[in-house]
RNA sequence: UGGGGUGUCGCCAAGCGGUAAGGCAAUGGACUCUGACUCCAUUAUUCCGAGGUUCGAAUCCUCGCACCCCAGCCA
């Protein structure tokens, strides 16, 4: 398990510090129950931190639960980037890992004590007739004609629901409540349905399926989960969570509580729109590295440090929020400046030529992996007469401000010496296609006149060492910081991908997949873990660098 | 117009009757062979609004207002 080094506090918290201190609980057993119908995202992140942490600061412990309720949606391949996804991020659920499904047993005899107390009963309207008997908001709803049958007939209906006897849709069993109730939930819930089905965890054993609802509780009450943390819109099913718990014989009681999800500009969250964007082709996938999955996030080159750091500093509280994709993108280029060792890469090459510089000379030069890490020691960069220099530091007619490289203006060349542009080539259409400089031979680091001030520092990559490599330029995926409404397709970036043969350092041709580096005044770039091979890396941009010059304020 | 919630700086968020933490963003400055990093400074006499209780209120009471969630045999 990971540590954390401080954590802000948060209401539940502090309700489970005072659980502890007054004794109502002397552990305590938290759970992470995603349903396994798509890949977890940045959200689930921020209940797993939760939950994981919760258990992990005070003790106790944290189960992955699959809550595998509704077989047509689910499947196995979900399971599998649920529990790699949840191990990336740092936390380990000790063995303690279970599936709703594994109490389907129970809650099936659960569902008959219900029946038998006459709390339960079979009903055979149709699903568009129980919408019409529920009632509306400021209507009370009319009880079923079912509603009435007796104990053992119910039983009986419901024991050959589970034998298959009757097709999907004509009936379900109900926990009888109150139709009247100004709380929907409490309107006769469905607790089954039938589901001609194999299950993927259970395979082929039911023909009769849980609601969350009535399987959610008393999945908690049998692991003894002591606080069962969910988002927002359950906290109108609370009163039928206990409802459950109250008139069943559960070995305990867990107690839920409600916090509010996560919403991130420029980003949708829910699956059902992922899903959209990942069958339309709007992306390449689940993992496609603008994805705010966390496979995705991991494509991308985010840290699961980064990560755990977002969710600890966006706090868990119960009011609606948005938070600014700046602030993810933040904490990514927090952990990487610390961690992502440096090198120089040219992404959109110009030629530059040094006349003065011989035609056969190399001179090798020793650059720094961090300007304020020397432990991570240096390496070699070549230099000779033509480097590629990047297209944006160079201005034939410099604006106001601009201090890299201009017609008869002088820059510094990274780890090299300082040149001054003398002319410029351009082709039939104008465009410049290279710039001609002198250098001045005392500049270099050590030399003579190495700490002659110029206005200006850029990257360049020898042209005769370079290696050409692909290069995945990503942006934001929506252009709108709320993509929502039944357009919320017209917001994506139509740029959020831009894929360029950049010019490498030679030293980055066997990078490791997943290995990050600093592109010197560009950002931080991760070698992809899929398509990324040793001689011919693949470089996706995880973030720019901050930049107060253009101020891109995307 | 039923029920359940939420409203503290641009975005989050502490605060729980004793006189508005912190983070991100922003702005100004220092430093710099990354216009990066780092550093320093500035940013709510005010807590959705209006009354009230109190020596004292963001915190208690009353009445409003705004926004979110609920009418799946989804979770």
């Amino acid at each position: 398990m990971t540590t954390e080094p401080t954590h802000v506090t948060n209401f539940l918290r502090n309700i489970v510090e005072e659980d502890l201190k007054s004794g109502k609980h002397k552990t305590i057993v938290t759970r992470f129950p995603p349903e396994p119908n798509g890949y977890l995202h940045i959200g689930h992140a921020k209940s797993i931190c939760l939950n994981f942490g919760l258990a992990r600061d005070f003790g106790g412990r944290c189960h992955l639960r699959f809550d595998d309720t509704n077989p047509v949606k689910e499947e196995t391949e979900y399971i599998e980037s649920i529990k790699e996804s949840v191990s990336w991020l740092g936390f380990d659920w000790g063995g303690h890992m279970y599936y709703a499904s594994d109490y389907f047993d129970q809650l099936y005899m659960w569902a008959e004590h219900l029946i038998s107390q006459g709390k339960a009963y079979v009903d055979d309207l149709t699903a568009e007739q129980i919408r019409e008997y529920r009632g509306t908001l400021t209507e009370p709803g009319k009880e079923s004609p079912h509603r009435n049958r007796s104990v053992e007939e119910n039983l009986d209906l419901f024991r050959r629901m589970r034998e298959g006897e009757f097709p999907e849709g004509s009936k379900v069993l109900r926990a009888r409540i109150d139709m009247a109730s100004p709380n929907m939930n409490l309107r006769d819930p469905v607790m089954y349905r039938i589901i001609h089905a194999p299950h993927p965890h259970v395979g082929d054993k039911w023909r009769i399926y849980p609601m969350y609802d009535y399987a959610h509780g008393q999945s908690d009450a049998i692991e003894g989960i002591t606080h069962s943390i969910c988002t927002l819109e359950f906290e109108d099913h609370r009163p039928l969570y206990e409802w459950f718990l109250e008139n069943l014989p559960v070995p305990h009681k867990p107690r839920q509580y409600e916090f509010s999800r996560l919403n991130l500009t420029y980003a949708v969250m829910s699956k059902r729109k992922l899903l959209q964007l990942v069958q339309d082709g709007d992306v390449a996938g689940w993992d496609d590295p603008r994805m705010p999955t966390l496979m995705g996030l991991r494509r991308r080159g985010y840290t699961p440090e980064s990560i755990r750091s977002f969710c600890e500093r966006i706090g868990v509280g119960r009011s609606d929020s948005w938070i600014e994709m700046g602030l993810l993108e933040e904490c990514v280029r927090e952990d990487l400046n610390e961690r992502a060792p440096r090198a120089m890469a040219v992404l959109r090459p110009l030629k530059l030529v040094i006349e003065n510089y011989p035609e056969d000379r190399v001179d090798e030069f020793e650059a720094a992996n961090h300007p304020q890490k020397p432990e991570m020691g240096t390496r070699k960069i070549s230099f000779c007469r033509e480097v590629y220099i990047e297209q944006d530091d160079f201005m034939e007619e410099p604006v106001k401000g601009f201090h890299r490289l201009a017609l008869g203006q002088e820059v510094r060349l990274r780890n090299a010496y300082i040149v001054k542009c003398t002319d410029v080539v351009k082709d039939a259409a104008g465009n410049v296609t290279e710039v001609r400089c002198t250098y001045d031979p005392d500049t270099h680091t050590g030399g003579p006149a190495a700490g002659r001030k110029v206005k200006g520092t850029i990257h360049w990559v020898s042209a005769r060492h370079a290696l050409a490599a692909e290069v995945r330029l990503y942006d934001r995926l929506f252009a709108d910081p709320n993509p929502s409404g039944d357009d919320w397709k017209s917001c994506l970036n139509s740029k959020s991908v831009e894929v360029v043969t950049a010019m490498l350092e030679p030293g980055l041709r066997n990078a490791a997949p997943e290995e990050r580096v600093q592109f010197e005044r560009q950002g931080y770039f991760c070698a992809d873990m899929k398509d990324s091979r040793p001689g011919a890396p693949v470089f996706n941009r995880t973030v720019t660098l901050r930049d107060s010059w253009s101020k891109p304020g995307k």
